[in-house]
DNA sequence: CTGAAAGCGCTTACAG
DNA sequence: CTGAAAGCGCTTACAG
C-alpha cells in the first residue's frame, strides 16, 4: 500500500537512482522534463521517502534527544519549548526524556537515544555524577550539556554562571539590610544547587557576614519541597527575615508557607527565587527572582549541538563560556526593607 | 568504530543469525554455551543493536509523536509528562511538537513524523478543520485525537466532555448569585472553546437566564490575552460580577486585570478557571477550577494508541467515551457569592 | 543524461 | 543446533 522509491521509479519509467536524484534535488545532470514528471508523480501520489531508510545509509536521522529533569517544571518546559523551535525550523526532530533527576534513568534514556541513532543529545546536568557524559563521549555521540559548571569538563558544555545567580540574589537581600538570610537549597547533590550555594555564600563573605548553617535548608526544586523547606526556617529559634530560594518553584512554595503561618511576603520575610517563571509575575506578591534567558541559553545550547554533529569525526567545540546568558537580577515585590519592628539578632 | 552485528558474529564465530537470534531472545533452539558466550561478548565491548536498521525491518519505530499546541502551557506540560512516562515504561520514544495552534504547523509535522516512521501519533485537536486527522488516516498511521468531541469523527479520539466542564464552572458561579456572568473564551474557531461555551450557555439556559453576547468576549488560551479580554470586560457599562475563564492561563490574567483596575478577586469579582494546573493552588486567591485528571487522561490516550498501533492493519478502535475522565469542579476562594452591594443590573 | 549494483545493519523464512 | 541468502527502502560510487 505504501509508495516506496521503487513504486515511483516503475511508475515514471526510470530507475530509483535518477528518483533519488530529484529527491537530493541533485538534479544538475537529468533532464529537466524528466525532473518534471517525477516531481509531478510524487506530487500526485504523495510519496514521501522513507526517512528512516535513509539515515541508515547517510548516518544522520535528523533527531536530537533532550533529556531534562522534568518538562513540567516551567523552566524547563520553557527550555524544551525553545530547543524544539529551533530544532523544527533546522529540520530536526527532538524526543524528549524525564530523568527525575536519577542516574539511573539518565543512562537508561542515553542508551535508547544511542540506539537510535540520534544525532546528538542535549541533557540538562544533574551533577550527581559524570557518569551520562562519560558514556556519551565514550560513544561518540555529539552532546551538550546544560548547566555542568566544573572546570575540566570541557566537552560540549554551556555553562550557566549559577554561582553568580546565587551571588546577585543573596547581594540584594543584603543590600534590603537583611542580617539573618536563609536560603532552600536543592539538594547538595546537584551541581545546580552547589554553585547557587556558592553564590550564596560568597555574597555574605562579600558583606563581611557570616553563613550560618541552621539557615541552609534542603528542598526538592518543586514547590512542595519548598514550602516544608520554608516550615523548617520558620520553626527556628531565630527565623531568617529573608530567604533565596534556588528555584521559582521552591519559592513559591515558601511563600504558601509563610502565608499560611500568618506572616506576610515581604513585609515580615522577604523571599527571592530563581529561573524567572512566566508566573513569577502574575503570583502575589510578584516574585523577585533571577533570570537566565532561556531563549538565550536554547540557541547557545543548539548552535553548540549542530557543530559538535557536524564535526562529530573531530573533537567537540569547546564550551561556550556564558555569551549572552549572564544572569540578571528581576526585582519584583518579593523582597523587601527588612522590618525593623520585628525583633531580630544580627 | 561502532561495533555491529557482524563484527560480534565475527568475534564470536559465529553467524550473524544467530547473534541475531541472542538479540532477540529466541534462544530455545541454540546451544547454552553458544548464547552464553554471545552475551558475554556483547556485554564486553558495549554492543547495542542499531534500532534503526531493526524498524527497517519490523516496521516498528518504538517512537510515537506527540503534537500539543505549547508544551509551555502547564497543562500541556502535565499531559506531555504523563504520555512520556507510560512511554518510557512501554518502551516508546516520544517526539515532541509544538503547533502554536497552527493547522499548517501540525500538518507540517505529521508529515515529517510519517516520514521518520513513527507508530503512532497523539494530537491535541485544535479543531481548526479536520485536515490534520483526515492526513493520518489516509496515511494508516495509528493516531489518537485528544479533546475532538464531533460526533462522526469516531476514530481514534479520546474524548474530554468540555461542554460539561463548562457547565459546571458556569452552574457554580450561578449557584453563587451572580446574575452577570461574562466568559473569556478561547477564540471560538477551537473545538475546545465551543463547547465550554455550548456549556456555559447551557448552564445559563437551565437556570433560566440570558446569555448575553457582550458579555462573551475572546483571549488566546495565554496569560496575556486574558487580561486583554477582562479588561474589555471591565471597560462595559454594566460588567460582570463573574467571570468563567476557557482556562487557567486567560484566568490567571483575568485576576491581574482585574487587581490592576483596583477591584478585589472575588470580592467584586468572581473568577473561575479551567484545567487544574498546579499554580491554580498557589496563586492569590486559590483558583476555583475545572479538573480533568491529565494523568487518567494521558492513561486512555496511550491504552487507545497502544490499540491502534496494534491494529494498524484492520480498523482503529472507537473513541473511548469519558471513562473515569469527567470533568470535576474544584472550589478554591476566587470565586464567592454575588456582593450585593456592588450596583448591577440583573 | 541515466542506470545496475553494492551496501547501510539488521531480521526472517528456508534449509540443513 | 546453526547458517547462507534475501530483503527492508533508500543513497552512492562507478560506468556508460
Amino acid at each position: 500500500m505504501k509508495m516506496t522509491i521503487k513504486d515511483i521509479a516503475r511508475l515514471c519509467d526510470v530507475s530509483v537512482t535518477t528518483v533519488s536524484r530529484v529527491l537530493n534535488n541533485k538534479t544538475d545532470s537529468i533532464g529537466r522534463e524528466t525532473v518534471a514528471r517525477i516531481r509531478e508523480k510524487i506530487e500526485e501520489v504523495g510519496y514521501r521517502p522513507n526517512s528512516v531508510a535513509r539515515s541508515m545509509i547517510t548516518g544522520q536521522s535528523h533527531t536530537i534527544g533532550l533529556v531534562v529533569p522534568d518538562n513540567s517544571n516551567p523552566f524547563f518546559a520553557e527550555l524544551a519549548r525553545s530547543i524544539e523551535d529551533i530544532g523544527y525550523a533546522e529540520g530536526y526532530s527532538v524526543i524528549l526524556c524525564n530523568s527525575d533527576y536519577s542516574v539511573k534513568k539518565e543512562l537508561a534514556y542515553v542508551d535508547a537515544l544511542i540506539a537510535r541513532q540520534i544525532d546528538g543529545i542535549i541533557y540538562i546536568s544533574t551533577g550527581q555524577s559524570g557518569d551520562t557524559s562519560r558514556k556519551m563521549q565514550g560513544n561518540g555521540v555529539a552532546f551538550v550539556e546544560v548547566g555542568h559548571n566544573i572546570v575540566g569538563s570541557s566537552f560540549g558544555v554551556v555553562s550557566i554562571d549559577y554561582a553568580k545567580g546565587g551571588f546577585l540574589a543573596t547581594s540584594h537581600l543584603i543590600g534590603l539590610g537583611h542580617k539573618r538570610i536563609g536560603c532552600i537549597a536543592g539538594g547538595i547533590v546537584y551541581t545546580h544547587s552547589e554553585q547557587r550555594l556558592d553564590g550564596y555564600k560568597n555574597a555574605l563573605e562579600t558583606a563581611g557576614m557570616e553563613s550560618d548553617p541552621r539557615l541552609i535548608v534542603s528542598g526538592d526544586f518543586r514547590l512542595e519541597g519548598g514550602e516544608r523547606a520554608m516550615q523548617e526556617l520558620l520553626a527556628l529559634k531565630e527565623p531568617p527575615s529573608a530567604v533565596f530560594a534556588f528555584n521559582d518553584m521552591m519559592a513559591l512554595g515558601a511563600i504558601r508557607a509563610v502565608k499560611a503561618s500568618g506572616f506576610r511576603v515581604p513585609e515580615d520575610i522577604s523571599i527571592v527565587g530563581y529561573d524567572n517563571i512566566g508566573f513569577g509575575r502574575v503570583i502575589d506578591p510578584p516574585l523577585t527572582t533571577i533570570d537566565h534567558p532561556v531563549a538565550a541559553v536554547a540557541d547557545a545550547v543548539m548552535n553548540l549541538l549542530f557543530r559538535n554533529i557536524m564535526k562529530k569525526s573531530g573533537l567537540p567545540e569547546n564550551r561556550s563560556e556564558f555569551q549572552g546568558i549572564e544572569p540578571r537580577l528581576i526585582i519584583r515585590e518579593s523582597a523587601t526593607r527588612r522590618n525593623p519592628d520585628i525583633e531580630q539578632e544580627a
